[in-house]
DNA sequence: CTCATGCGTAAGCCTTGGCTTACAGTAAGT
DNA sequence: ACTTACTGTAAGCCAAGGCTTACGCATGAG
């Protein structure tokens, strides 16, 4: 259902090295934008596409903000590539027994 | 190695759309673009960086070219998915074994 | 040999979206 | 209260890329 907005979100390498920074552990906003080559309101925004796409959750901690891997948005990409995969198993195994390829 | 390519490529609604019109089995270029909304060069052009992320293979049939789903670009990316996975999730338990999260 | 069919490619247009700088807001410390 | 620290948002710029039209090429049919 929302698949498609996962794939948007995590097909751009910046923010998928944002992301990916998260799987060390929860960091602050800065800790992430630290050794980044864009700037932190970059980073800010990256982190907002994130959480609109249940990758990401955040909290606050005092004046800074927490953020760490949130799955959900990761098993609905999954969910769908594993139907893909079954799917077009299935049709490909349903022709070949047919002949070839249905021609 | 090259799971960005596959997110790359995926991240387009009209090119998953070519890509799911495969699931059903092998087609032609025509058979594709017929049903979709766009032209089809458009569809050409899909299909190529499709192609070129491995996740597509053609085969000419007379005037016509033939196109199915080809496995390894997938694989990839559930590759990536499954290292993500696994890895978030083993210092998710290494914080939360310390104590929370470590702060 | 000529014509028709089915594709791929080039050039150009135009929207999308990622980045930066500047600004505003909230919470902690003194 | 005032200042400092840390962050989100707005406006604007600019490159990336998806779409269309026009063209060129190869294969099969007659």
């Amino acid at each position: 259902m929302a698949y498609d907005k996962t794939l948007t979100v995590l097909a751009d390498p910046t923010r998928r090295a944002v992301f990916e920074r998260l799987k060390g552990g929860p960091r602050s906003v800065a800790e992430i934008a630290a050794g980044l080559p864009v700037s932190r309101p970059a980073v800010s925004q990256h982190l907002k596409a994130l959480k609109e796409a249940d990758l990401v959750r955040d909290e606050p901690r005092g004046t800074a903000r927490i953020y760490r891997i949130h799955a959900p948005g990761l098993v609905e990409l999954r969910a769908w590539l594993d139907g893909f995969w079954d799917e077009a198993l299935a049709n490909f195994k349903a022709h070949a027994e047919k002949d070839d390829d249905g021609r």
